[in-house]
DNA sequence: TACATGACTCTTA
DNA sequence: ATAAGAGCCATGT
């Protein structure tokens, strides 16, 4: 199995964990941040393990470069990540974030 | 060591 | 502008 030692993964998780509620943020600058640029992918691998890290990750307030909420899907239901979004003021339409420069939280620049 | 996977991103047609 | 393909990284087998 995987190494019982944090990889990316955790530090990727304590990314998302950092994003203020209201906030969103892409899975490239997230993958800049912690070093790994250009790993985007690796992000989204991480959030598809995420649900069953601990404490809870908000991987709901990770969204593509575009503000799509491409991995609603891997949700608990496919309504649970735009619900959450709308829930913190959020506007979500068509599995897309409104204004998603507005929201956006770079945790390079915040951090 | 090499191949396969993936909630991405960029470039080109 | 929209659609399709290739590129990219880290991890697992």
């Amino acid at each position: 199995m995987m190494p019982a030692k944090e990889s990316i993964y955790n530090t990727i998780y304590d990314i998302v964990r950092a994003i203020p509620r209201g906030r969103v943020s892409s899975y490239g600058a997230i993958a800049n941040a912690i070093g790994a640029k250009g790993a985007a992918r690796m992000v989204g691998y991480a959030m598809n393990l995420s649900h069953a890290i601990q404490p809870k990750v908000p991987a709901h307030r990770v969204v593509n470069r575009n503000g799509m909420l491409t991995g609603k899907h891997h949700f608990e239901t496919p309504t649970q990540m735009e619900a959450l979004l709308i829930k913190e003021g959020i506007s979500v339409v068509d599995d897309q974030i409104v204004d998603f420069e507005k929201f956006f939280w770079d945790p390079m620049i915040e951090l």
